[in-house]
DNA sequence: AAACGGCGATAAGAAATTCTGATCGATCGA
DNA sequence: TCGATCGATCAGAATTTCTTATCGCCGTTT
């Protein structure tokens, strides 16, 4: 009869493509791992592994298994999850994905509040592009994300949270008559700098921006956000800040930053999870606490903003 | 560690309420149900069962893990019937399910067909209505529908296979000018017999004579088209006929046939399976062989309707 | 060419798990 | 109160699964 147990030691030989360090992973000696793995072979009545010298090859029969039986372990982990839920809400750990330009700001604000309301939980965070995000959710090495919406996929469910607006930043000094009208003209003297390719942000600018050209656009391609700061602090162009970025990011007064005309441009940050998953009760709460948190980062936006405006009108 | 077994038994509880029948239907004795049951319970931290006097009840966290449990039950099934149709394609059991307004028609066709191409394939056949048997492909306990599409759910893939026209039935000797058109007033004199609720063959009709309302039409609700065409023989109103029916029920006479004016109405024969089935080349190639035996179910429909016209033109 | 090293299979005995059969205790109905 | 039913418990048996030791294969190294 087949086990959960074969399924698990088929998994990892999948993951790491050799008997020995599959069998050290689920702390058992190679043969027991190598015997289950025969039982299997023998009860599906298919070769499910080429043994080669250099190690374990899956068959195309053994690639299509391990793809069930790794869903399958996800949806057993699931259980558990469940349980785990239902007897202590919010206790289990949660692994969060966070996209790189919500991650550097919100979570300083929220591991705090957190710890305040649910000490007994562990967020352990990753950071990285959507795609990456959620091929990471899918296969259940992840659980919740936060990141931009929407996101379209028949096993994820996502909820809106808070909308963040775009702001423009500027090399210091730079006057404004108001706010700001989003068009390529703008971007005439100075170039839009942008983040690498993968960055949601990026995409999302371009579109505010009614840029499909590349063009006037730097395809340098900076991988984080206060790069791009530097660059535009140095005159060397323009770039478009999330709200929540503003007050790490335009401390000081190291840009200048200008808002946009209405309807002001913004990206929905939200939550993402398998539709399968149990924990949802666990990650609405979560959510609450995000928002709270995204709230934190937007503050300095508004006084900053108006300190700015301020200036100008003195001078 | 969780395993299968405990799973395999929780399900068993949940299907039985008992301890008893659940470890007589697992093949084990009582005591041994019971000691895995304990086990999951402890290792989910749940009670996942109320041991009542009058047996074994659910709590709300334990029908939770049973319907996740059955979910994984299937899944791991799955492995198995893949692992089959990739060793040997077709001989595994197929556990079909049919409505009852194409069972009777196509089944004595089509098992002769399946015995000469594929002589080790054993079909379960299951006939009842459309709702009942997509309740039980999802839940496993089928493997493919042969019914009427569309189906709309987000588990269930379909193929549609061929078309069946509707043809009207009337009581013998009645005239016909032409080919029918299908109003309301087609049925001012003679009532529209129809198939009880549930059936959707009953929905079809109404559809196609464009009646919202239930007048005219006899609601009396007979389980089987054989009664109709027997009502309908002894003059007590009309009725619509499948196309593959014809050939059953309107052999000797017994009623009239009239073909619909173009275009003439038809429901479509399809098949349908668990999106996640792992024996899609199995249906897909069973599916060939259903739409002949349907073809073959047609084909004396063309002859009876010529015959019939012959005879009149003769009167 | 011979020795080596990495890899998975095999073998035998030990350990752990799981099962059975007998029995118990509780509860409900007669 | 008795009897019946149901699930829990217990002890020993049966089965499964694991570990350690070892083998055989085949590239690589010396």
């Amino acid at each position: 009869m087949l086990s959960l147990k074969q399924l698990r030691y088929l998994d990892a030989i999948a993951r790491h493509g050799h008997f020995g360090k599959a069998a050290t992973h689920c702390a058992v000696s190679q043969p027991a791992l190598s015997m289950q793995i025969q039982e299997l072979e023998q009860e599906l009545g298919v070769q499910l592994i080429e043994r080669r010298r250099q190690g374990a090859q899956l068959t195309a029969a053994g690639r299509e298994v391990a793809r069930r039986a790794q869903r399958i372990l996800n949806e057993v982990r699931d259980i558990g999850d469940f349980a785990r839920q239902s007897a202590a809400p919010l206790t289990a750990p949660v692994r969060l994905g966070v996209i790189p330009t919500v991650a550097p700001y919100v979570l300083p604000a929220l591991l705090p509040l957190v710890r305040a309301d649910y000490p007994l939980l562990v967020l352990q965070v990753r950071e990285t592009h959507t795609q990456q995000l959620l091929a990471e959710l899918i296969d259940g090495t992840l659980d919740l994300l936060l990141l931009a919406l929407p996101v379209e996929h028949p096993e994820i469910e996502t909820q809106s949270l808070i909308e963040d607006r775009f702001l423009l930043a500027m090399p210091p000094g730079r006057k404004l008559r108001g706010r700001v009208r989003a068009t390529p003209e703008l971007f005439e003297h100075d170039r839009l700098l942008l983040l690498e390719e993968g960055h949601c942000l990026r995409e999302q600018a371009l579109a505010v921006c009614n840029l499909r050209q590349i063009e006037g656009v730097d395809t340098f391609g900076a991988s984080s956000l206060s790069t791009i700061v530097q660059m535009v602090a140095n005159g060397m162009g323009m770039t478009l800040l999330p709200e929540i970025s503003i007050g790490l990011e335009a401390r000081g007064g190291r840009v200048g930053i200008g808002r946009f005309a209405d309807p002001e441009p913004a990206r929905t940050l939200g939550l993402a999870w398998r539709a399968t998953s149990p924990r949802k009760e666990d990650f609405a709460a979560l959510g609450g606490l995000i928002a709270a948190a995204v709230r934190k980062c937007q503050k300095p936006a508004a006084d900053i903003v108006a300190d700015q405006r301020a200036r100008e009108r003195r001078t």
